[in-house]
DNA sequence: CTGTTAGCGCGTTCAA
DNA sequence: TTGAACGCGCTAACAG
């Protein structure tokens, strides 16, 4: 069955293409097209099960109508999350979304970028590997829409939207202080390049800094991503060792594995170590013990970002200047978190 | 700064469009052009900073060399997962992937069904809602290359990718009955209308049937899907009452609802009630207790899916009859599912 | 050998 | 209400 074009319902009705055009664009009227002309096109084009083509139009508009979305991993949590959203809001104004993952890849990150832009994608949302500038600074002095969301690239030019990482966590290990807990390591995945991981630390240090404890630098651990599981096991047994009371894990992946080692060594959660991470999960409000954690405000990022990419496309390469969001997160203290004295413990054995 | 078409290298170069396309498209040693004037091109298109229009390109070829792929919900880990697996041989081949949510809504999956055609997507994978099957039919009458995944319609010609419910499910409850357990519930979502879930019940009834264990309907729990929550709450403490000594949760939405309400009664689990569930969880290997559950092969799945779409797409619409697959799944037994008998349990209690 | 011309694909828009 | 041009890249046929 051959497709259907719009010039087969002008054919078929004896009119000109312009007209059907028209018609099926709602302009009949403005173009005084007579009723029942227009009826007829109508008519025809469902008869003819008519179904435009986007492509051709895209073409003579030089709008795609297309936003692509670069994560580095769709099948993150976090992402999937943010692209649901991001979708929601982009279908409601007509865009549809492309969507890849660069993994954490430069090359392929510069490659996706590439590609879409070839797609001819009206804008672009990137949560950026910590790629070259260049190439973002490029686009941008080319007029093309985009905005940063997640990991930030210092670009005064470029929108961004994202959580305040020092603070968050600064919150979450005070917290930790404010319960007791004095020796707090700090695990995070390495090398941590990205400036989101250092500005939790940043929050680390300045927490502890605040209350006059001192930093030590030997129960900041860097876990290598390579097999993370067995050397965070490692590391763990090690900074047990150190005496540590409390572990603040820079992100949910390095909690599980503290939640993993912690089962298997039998140690209680928070009675013999205390725990926080950055970043919440369904697991850690549901799992045993519950898992304090620096929640983000998933939703209204997406929600800023979207919104802040569609502004720039309705206000049409208008170089509007660029903002930086930054939205703060949330603490949600839970059991992993609760200061268990020596002598709280003893009492409550008695009981 | 205007955009660099392929025009301009042509002017710029004192030849024609045909030459430099030729050239670009690596057809220059075909068609007999001089290495010398490919050379010049390909330097050219560098200096220029040439970005080919692929809309262009589609509109001429007849190919979008995108796929669409359309879930209940990106967000879902599950499809996520699908969809990340599928995004990266797509890419393998050349596609890029346009993703959209339907949100168990059939109004919602025909219009973007037929968005997708719009945009001339070259082929589609979907895990349909329960729509009517008259669309897919009418596209695959049109020779329109389309995969469905994960829900099946029942469409001979239509190719299908999903998991072996009835037995997953059979394999499960049967563990369940050779542990000891007797009295086992089941909790689904209603109302339950998707052939997957059905075919899991019937493997629940299987196999009860099969170990002459009676069928009681009092202890099939159907759980609206609107505050699921609070409604899971009720119908738990009921069938508690009932004296059910175990649980199987027909999708792991409603185990976690299980293990929120036994913790918020205190309920021992598996001491005091065994739970078994369909579709794995991280949350499942690393929580406490942690749950015996019927993993799908998600990414089997997913490169069935694709490699099947793509097998299509190369091909081109000589219509080879269509194939369903049915994967099976793998039952990991877990805590959850270890049955304690009276005896044993005092005994424990006594050491 | 080395290249060019002309027109297509499909929907939109403007002058007539 | 319409013919013709246009947006951009591709390709069959053709010419020196």
């Amino acid at each position: 069955m051959k497709k259907v074009v719009l010039n087969d319902i002008a054919v078929s009705l004896g009119v000109s293409k312009a007209l059907v055009s028209m018609v099926l664009n709602h302009q009949g009227d403005k173009n005084g097209i007579s009723k029942a002309t227009q009826e007829r096109v109508w008519l025809k084009a469902k008869e003819l099960n008519y179904i435009p083509n986007h492509i051709a139009r895209g073409l003579r508009l030089g709008k795609s109508m297309m936003i692509g979305l670069i994560v580095p991993d769709i099948a993150n949590i976090f992402f999937s999350r943010i692209a649901r959203i991001i979708e929601d809001i982009a279908n409601k104004a007509g865009y549809n979304l492309i969507i890849s993952s660069s993994d954490e890849n430069i090359e392929r990150e510069l490659q996706l970028i590439r590609k879409f832009t070839e797609r001819q994608v009206d804008g672009l949302i990137v949560a950026s590997t910590q790629s070259t500038k260049a190439e973002f600074v490029q686009l941008k002095n080319d007029g093309f829409p985009i905005v940063l969301i997640d990991r930030s690239l210092n670009i005064n030019d470029i929108d961004y939207i994202g959580v305040d990482n020092t603070e968050g966590s600064f919150h979450a290990v005070n917290h930790l202080i404010k319960e007791g807990f004095r020796k707090i390591a700090l695990l995070k995945p390495g090398p941590a390049h990205l400036r989101n991981l250092r500005d939790r630390e940043a929050g680390y240090r300045k927490a502890l800094k605040n209350s006059g404890i001192r930093i030590n630098e030997r129960i900041i651990r860097e876990i290598p991503f390579t097999n993370l599981d067995t050397k965070a096991e490692d590391e763990l047994d090690e900074l047990m060792k150190l005496g540590i009371d409390a572990i603040f894990a820079i992100n949910n992946r390095l909690a599980v594995s503290t939640l993993q080692f912690a089962r298997k060594r039998n140690i209680n959660i928070p009675e013999q170590l205390g725990l926080i991470t950055f970043d919440d999960l369904d697991l850690f409000e549901i799992g045993h013990p519950t898992v304090s954690a620096v929640s983000q405000p998933v939703n209204q990022i997406a929600e800023a970002a979207a919104n802040k990419l569609l502004d720039i496309l309705r206000l049409d390469r208008s170089v509007k200047s660029a903002q930086h969001f930054l939205l703060s997160t949330k603490f949600i203290p839970r059991e992993s978190s609760v200061y268990v004295s020596q002598n709280a413990e003893m009492l409550s054995e008695v009981l």
